[in-house]
Order: C-alpha cells, then sequence, then structure tokens
DNA sequence: TGTACATCAGTGAACGCGCGTTCACTGATGTAC
DNA sequence: TGTACATCAGTGAACGCGCGTTCACTGATGTAC
C-alpha cells in the first residue's frame, strides 16, 4: 500500500472512513437490511447521489461493512491473548475467548451483521472467506500451540470418531494447515460453535431468562471448552 | 377453546391463517425486517387495510410469527424423542437435538425470526417468554428423566463451580423446577448453547467452509454434549 | 514556473417505486325481540 | 319464522413519508508539456 499522497487521495480515503462510520451508527438503529443510503448521505450533509463516488451500490457498502467487521474481530481475537504466557494454554484460550465475546458486546450491530441472521437479497461475495476465517483461527492457533508443546491432555475415555467425522476432520485440517490430533480437531470445532451460539444468544436477548449474571455463564462455560479440549498449562509456570 | 360457531368465526380464524401463512412465504424471501403487510395484501387479493380488522398493526403481526415460530419449534421439541424407550436417555437427548435442528433446517425464515438478529424497532412482548422456554424445556427434561432415573455418569474430575455460578444455577433451577444437580445443569445450558451455535452457523453459512457434511459433524457434536451431560443408558435395554 | 487539458467530487432534479396507517363508506352477516 | 338493528369485513382514496439509482451539470484538483 503506497501513501496517499494527493489532497485528493487523502479527502477520498477520509470521507470513505466517514460514510462507513455513518453507516455502522445507522446498523444499530435500524439493522442491515433497512441500512439506507439517502439517511447515510443526510447525516453527512450531501447529496446522496455523492456516495456513488465512493461506493457503486449499496451492496458494495454493505460487503466493505461485513469485511472490516470481520478484520476487526480477527485481529481483536488475534491479540486477545497478548502478554499471557506461552505455556499457560488454559489462560490464552480463556483470553481468546473473552476477546471474542468483548468484541461483540462492544459492536453488537457489526456482530449481528456478520453472524446473525443473513440480510434477504444480498449475497456475500467470495472476498469475505479470507477475513472471516481470522477470528476462528485465532482460537484453533491456541490448541495448536498447546499440542505442540504437549501439553494436551489424551481424552481415553470418549466414544471414537465416525469414519466419516474423521474423512472431514482430515480435509479441515490440511485446509487449516495446523497438526492437530482429529478428535481434538473436532473438539476445538465444537467449542467454538459454543462460543458464538452463547455470544448469540447472549446478545440477541435468549439467556436473559436463565442468567442473571451472563459474565459468571461465560467464566464457566469457557472452563468447561477449555477442559473438554484437554488444555493443560505448562507445569514449569510455578 | 370453544367451538367457533358463526360463520364469520370460521371466516375469521382461516383468514387470520393466510394472513399468517403469507407472512411467512415473505419472510423467506425479504427477511422480518422488510416484512410488509402490503405486499401481504396483493398476495391475498385484498386491500392493505383491510389487514388491519385481523392484526392492528405491523409489529402485531411480528409477534404473533414469533409467538408461532416458538410454538412450532416447542411443539417439535417436545415430540422429537416419540418412540424411544424411556430409559435409552442417550438415544433420546439425541432425538430431541436433532428434531430442533430438522425444525429450524425447514423453517430457516422462522428460525432467523427467532434466533437470528432482533428485529430493528421491535420490541418483543412479555407473552414470548413462555412459548420460547418450551424448546429448552424439553431438552432439560430428557436430562431430569435420566438423572431421575440414576443414570447419570458423576464427573468427578472437573473444575468445580464458583460461587457465583452455584448461585445462578440455583436460581435457575428454581425457575425451572426441575431436580437436577447444579454441574449438570450448568453443563446441559452449555449444551443447548452449542446446539443453537452450531446450527446458527449452519444455517446462517459459516460451518460451509469448514465441512462439506454439516450432517456428520452435528450427530458427533450431540455425541459430544451427551458425553458431557454424563447420560447413560438403562442397561436393562438390552 | 505557467498554461491547457483531463480527471474527479459533488449537486440537484428526476424516475419509478415502495411503505404503514387512517378514514368515510358499502354491503354482508349475526342477534334480539 | 320474520323483522329491525347492530356488528363486522372489506374497499379505495388519501396522507406523508421513505428508498436506490441515473444523469447532465459545475467547479475544483491534478498532470503533462
Amino acid at each position: 500500500m503506497t501513501a496517499l499522497r494527493t489532497a485528493r487521495d487523502r479527502a477520498r480515503a477520509e470521507i470513505t472512513r466517514e460514510i462507513k462510520d455513518a453507516a455502522r451508527r445507522q446498523l444499530a438503529t435500524e439493522g442491515a437490511s433497512r441500512l439506507s443510503l439517502r439517511a447515510i448521505a443526510r447525516e453527512l450533509g450531501v447529496a446522496s447521489s455523492a456516495l456513488y463516488r465512493y461506493f457503486p451500490s449499496r451492496d458494495d457498502l454493505l460487503t466493505a461493512l461485513i469485511m472490516d467487521a470481520y478484520d476487526s474481530l480477527g485481529e481483536h481475537a488475534e491479540h486477545g491473548a497478548d502478554g499471557i504466557p506461552a505455556g499457560d494454554h488454559p489462560r490464552r484460550w480463556g483470553a481468546v475467548c473473552a476477546a471474542i465475546r468483548s468484541w461483540a458486546l462492544a459492536h453488537p450491530q457489526e456482530y449481528a451483521l456478520v453472524y446473525g441472521s443473513p440480510v434477504p437479497g444480498y449475497q456475500a461475495p467470495a472476498d469475505t472467506i479470507t477475513p472471516a476465517s481470522r477470528v476462528w483461527m485465532a482460537l484453533l492457533r491456541e490448541v495448536r500451540d498447546c499440542a505442540a508443546a504437549g501439553r494436551l491432555r489424551t481424552q481415553g475415555e470418549d466414544p471414537p470418531l465416525t469414519e466419516a467425522m474423521a474423512a472431514e476432520a482430515d480435509r479441515l485440517a490440511a485446509e487449516v494447515g495446523l497438526e492437530l490430533p482429529h478428535p481434538v480437531l473436532v473438539r476445538s470445532v465444537v467449542a467454538w460453535t459454543q462460543l458464538f451460539g452463547m455470544i448469540s444468544l447472549e446478545l440477541f436477548g435468549h439467556l436473559e431468562g436463565a442468567f442473571t449474571s451472563t459474565e459468571t455463564f461465560f467464566a464457566q462455560a469457557v472452563e468447561l471448552t477449555t477442559h473438554l479440549i484437554g488444555l493443560t498449562p505448562d507445569p514449569a509456570l510455578s
């Protein structure tokens, strides 16, 4: 990415950002399917047709917002365990989970845009796959690091994978390029679905009836998935 | 519920149903936030103002759709394990989970209406709480039945509940009125969040990248939660 | 360094469409005597 | 069983609002010589 040299280029980048910011503000009150270019233009004090200099259509603006959301969440997750000792695998895993939840609570509209009901009539382009993968790659990397350090508790007792599942796990392992025993990979994906289920249910108001402190439940659930995957700390950590 | 005697009453019930059916059809293509009374009226070949004889406003129609969705899913879940021996707790649990998933796959728009992003500007009335609880009550009942039969494997090894969590579990246990050991209750709720997370991720297109057969993964995940909760069958079943 | 031309940002009017809700009304169905 | 009146369903026009996108245009910024 080269520096933006001309005043035009700088203005363009800044206004593009302002448009997206206004759009994100609108997501909160209107939801993605009601996102309106005219309303954004009104907020920015500009003719609605002016936005077409920046985004060729409403869908392109939506795509940009989705990519930004994936990237923002992904980056947050990737730094969630910063500062926690490399060998403290359980705490690192928990920190990444907590980072994902805290991002979701801080950006509920963007979380809903990406993990909520699909926007009707909108088809996400293939470019969104890469930024979308950052968040679960961050999770899987913690598991891989733990496995590589030989600190994964083995799961003796539990049901073996079916053949079909083992094949699926093979494919997935090759795709992500992380060395992980199949049962651990499957459990990690299950933990991922649990994490996002818990966050979605909390954000969309389905957990309120059950618990007064979703915080408490979250912490307990993360401890459970930590245990489920078999993450244990390096004993050298006092 | 008394019989509908007059022709008017019968017509009213039928047309109410037709309106809701048309609305459900529209959910699929437009999504909840774009649900349009005028479009429904057009489809039914009726003046748009006529709908106001049946629903005082768009929000009331939405509420009716939400209640119906909860009830439909709840009923489906309640009958998911029909025909499976009372003592076969693992299979019964799995059947209820599978019933919930199959309902979601068959009614994706209604699932999204209820478990997807909240409809902007719409506030669900308190009446929805009761029908909403049916589905997880159906799940919890299977666990309770297993516990009552003394077929719950005890979880010796795992991390104890924090005090805050135990207090939350206390409250919840009292609320649902089912006798269950606290750790089991917590694990059941975790399993519930995993189930709905998995379904939401599948339905909203986030599982495609990971697995080619979501069916296979689902079966494996259910086996894992069965094991996690500790459901075991009555040994008398051959 | 100065000029001529090309590029780009933003305007404002217009097209063609959508929406929820209200209201005075007509005509059919139901009810009380 | 028959009649008078009340209730209800459905109409169609209207209010006041929204939207995405296009297009010919003006005026400012950038570039090549």
